[in-house]
DNA sequence: CTGAAAGCGCTTACAG
DNA sequence: CTGAAAGCGCTTACAG
């Protein structure tokens, strides 16, 4: 082929290229380019001049192949297009773009084989660091290999049984009671609560509730977060002396708005009816607003609510959403700051950060002026 | 150290490793892990298992380093939080991973410096391709330089002045086009527009509105969209006979819900006011509507509203939000197929996919009783 | 400070 | 079908 010799060389210039048009060896080139070990100032100067004349640019790939590091962040999102994810992933790269560092994205759906093909994908790309939202806290093996194999690893949202790696999330239990204890000061006593729920290990929702609302103790670390969230609604009511009627808990079984669509109506037809409703995340939400608007409740007249994580239409709402609002970017930095910390090396025995919701107050509660105190024949469920 | 040697060794298994132990050469021990050239079954089961014990992972570096291919996508987006780009990457991402392909992602926050850096981190990363939504579609060395390196690259949603490369967009006209005319069909006949309208290389929104109206051929490819939807605008006026009036046309001049929001007061103290507005993204309508809501203008009774992209919240708000929907994860299914098509090395000149809009009817627009027809003294405007 | 040489973990002609 | 050898583009000891 002929022509464009010039640009032809350009688009392939190597340190070989450039220390040969500079007069110098490749390990000197090399010094100058890479930025590491001393070179005098005129040979400095030769280097970058021929450089920039072959229009040099270093190849990352070969540099990580020797290094061992490829300034490569991996993450395993469950979707980036869920506006959970992705202001989380917002913060992740913010704080790699900062340090110089590239972001390798995949989507799990939530689905553990997706995830273990992600990971391995991630793996074989050498990524410096993993931060992944894992599908299952339970079984994880390829979590737990790569651990072992020294892969420098943070988890968000979701923490693994036996995985001891760092952590970050939202304090879910806390948030969820905050949120409910509004609505019970507001004085709600009949509160429903709209959850994804999918995961049956915790011997499923009628022996959770049960032993929830008799205040047994429950290893809460490994809950996912939907039912961390619905333990810290029924911790609201005990804390408020209000019994927990298991009714009012709607189980979505499946993470989509159509599921917790569904949940709704089941939710209103009952003879005692509810006054204020409860999302426990924003694909929830979204169902729960859905089956809302087609059955023309008006909010806060017909119905109280509170969703939690804010999502943009909360606010645009009419009227606004009240929410308990995670602190997604946050979280994102925080993880991969965090990620950042174990590939420098730095060597602390695991973390978790578990990091506040902030209460948006807007206009989905109604105040009732119902009697504040809990009638005495509500009260006897909670002896039960 | 002491102890572990095991998972020490299966951390780093290297081809050498394998073929060591399953005592073939590293050729071989490549061909079957590798899965090019021919190995005969014997020695195929023998590395294999050798592999499996070993815990081998084939290391991309080495091979990208060799093959010159790093089955890796770079994508240079806006702002991954935004939905737009959110679902342009959900596309993009599944075609990537139906194809064995990693996905690099940045953001470019729409500022050129901030992209030639990203470009810049992606090809020293050796990325196979590059999928780029260009913050200014004039100047564009750094696309012009990796295209002439040889670099496939395909555009999204912005064209840029002479680069000869694929791009896939919405027809942002015709969309524009159809809402509008949608509204004048309703009877509507004083139809504001928020636009962002931020490129000042037109000659100014007053000079280009003037040769818009006029009817004077406008070069439309390298506008950017808020351009192109606010020509769809003023071409729905002049095909459906309807005077243009300069003061309805609102120029929010940064892409902020902010400076959106700030534009709803000037459009709604005019003396012969509005009864439609069209807005023409996703965040200058999160602005209007902020700006509605607060001045609690009820939709459609004050207001016919119709929106350029189906955000969420748009079909949670009541009344439900008329819109022209981008298909945006088309959008980047349809960018990454065919920058996967040019890796693969398919040579067909550089194309243009303008995906179609799609119109989803909702509750934001009111049918006006007015007359259809269009007064006379209104009509004189077309002439000037 | 500088260069010759080895090597990171693979793949690719080239013989046999 | 298989192996020895070279090489992708860098960085890293090691001498000098």
């Amino acid at each position: 082929m002929r022509g464009k010799p010039d640009l032809a060389a350009k688009s392939k210039a190597t340190i070989a290229d450039v220390a040969r048009a500079a007069g110098v060896s490749t390990a000197t080139a090399g010094r100058v380019l890479g930025g590491y070990g001393y070179t005098s100032e005129e040979k400095k100067e030769q280097v970058l001049k021929a450089a920039q004349e072959l229009g040099y640019r270093p190849n990352a790939l070969a540099r990580g192949l020797i290094t061992g590091q490829t300034r490569t962040l991996g993450v395993v999102a469950g979707d980036i297009q869920n506006p959970f994810y992705a202001s989380v992933l917002r913060g992740i790269s913010n704080v790699a773009e900062a340090n110089g560092f590239g972001l390798l994205i995949t989507n799990s759906d939530e689905a553990q084989a997706k995830e273990v093909h992600s990971v391995e994908l991630l793996a074989q790309k050498q990524v410096d660091g993993l931060i992944v939202t894992p599908s299952d806290t339970r079984k994880a093996r390829h979590l737990h290999n790569l651990k072992g194999m020294g892969m420098p690893l943070v988890l968000i949202d979701r923490a693994v049984a036996g995985l001891m790696v760092d952590r970050v999330a939202t304090d879910n239990i806390a948030a969820a009671e905050q949120a409910v204890r509004y609505l019970i000061a507001a004085g709600h006593r009949r509160i429903g609560i709209v959850a994804e729920l999918v995961d049956e290990t915790n011997g499923g929702l009628d022996a959770f509730l049960a032993r929830a609302i008799a205040g047994d103790p429950i290893e809460s670390e490994l809950l996912y977060p939907s039912w961390q969230r619905l333990l810290g609604y029924i911790r609201a009511h005990r804390i408020e002396g209000l019994p927990v009627d298991p009714r009012l808990v709607q189980r979505a079984g499946s993470y989509s708005a159509l599921a917790a669509q569904a949940a709704v109506p089941r939710l209103l037809t009952m003879p005692d009816p509810l006054t204020a409703l409860f999302t426990t995340d924003g694909t929830m939400s979204e169902g729960v607003m859905r089956a809302l608007t087609e059955l023309k409740m008006s909010i806060p007249q017909d119905l109280s609510l509170i969703c939690f994580d804010d999502i943009d239409w909360m606010s645009f709402h009419r009227p606004g959403i009240t929410v308990v609002a995670q602190p997604r970017l946050a979280m994102g930095e925080a993880a991969a700051r965090m990620l950042l910390e174990r590939i420098r090396g730095e060597d602390y025995p695991p973390r978790t950060v578990l990091m506040p919701a902030e209460m948006i107050e807007r206009g989905s509660v109604a105040q009732l002026d119902q009697p504040k105190a809990v009638p005495e024949h509500r009260r006897s469920g909670l002896k039960r």
